[in-house]
DNA sequence: ACATTAATGTGGT
DNA sequence: ACCACATTAATGT
């Protein structure tokens, strides 16, 4: 299966439209809960992740991109707020192009807005697979929606080699598990042979 | 180098 | 699922 790289663009484009570099640390917002969308992201270096918080403060992590990722760019096609933050894992760069520009680069290049669609069902693909998943009482069957997602699309496909770079805890507010039942159940699918765990890391 | 925080494991309720 | 605690890894000053 081919890897979708999913919104990908060229810099030298972004640049061209009126992109700018912008560095974060660790740590830092980049947008949050009720900020108008204004803007199109793109990662060059760096991990972001999308989160929101239910009512009992209990974290939800929507999704973790990487470079060459683009996030928050389903909200430049509505008049809404955001509905979840965009936090940086580690220190990051991105390019941040205005939506105005935004949309008059996808006018001009209808080879990016045809990707632009891709994109967007990639993204729905995801959630689609993530509801599924979740919605299942076994911990173990949760963990498969996730691993399989993200070795399909990582992918070279090869036996238990594929590295699950998400922390325990990452995984567990993933998937609306608790951490201890995420370390429980990986230690289960371990033992019947459905992944391997050499010194912590996950190898799926 | 040391103190602090985050992540990982385990056991019990 | 939740809580308490021990061990280990990562990060800050």
């Amino acid at each position: 299966m081919k890897t979708i790289s999913c919104m990908n663009i060229d810099p030298q484009t972004l640049y061209k439209f009126g992109g700018q570099g912008k560095k974060y640390n660790a740590k830092d917002i980049i947008y949050q809960e009720g900020d108008p969308a204004l803007y199109y992201y793109q990662i060059t270096k760096g991990k972001i992740k999308q989160n929101s918080y239910n009512e009992e403060g209990k974290e939800f992590i929507q999704n973790i991109l990487g470079e060459n990722q683009s996030f928050g760019d389903p909200m430049l096609f509505l008049e809404k707020y955001y509905i979840m933050n965009a936090i940086c894992l580690t220190p990051a760069e991105v390019i941040r192009m205005p939506k105005n520009n935004f949309l008059e680069m996808l006018e001009k290049n209808p080879k990016l807005s045809l990707e632009m669609n891709a994109c967007l069902s990639q993204r729905l693909y995801f959630k689609a697979i993530m509801l599924q998943s979740i919605s299942s009482q076994n911990p173990v069957l949760r963990l498969k929606g996730l691993l399989n997602y993200l070795k399909s699309y990582n992918a070279d496909e090869c036996e238990q080699c594929f590295h699950v770079e998400l922390t325990r805890q990452q995984i567990a507010n993933l998937t609306g598990l608790r951490v201890e039942t995420v370390i429980r159940a990986l230690k289960k699918m371990e033992k019947q042979g459905e992944l391997k765990i050499d010194n912590r890391k996950i190898l799926y």
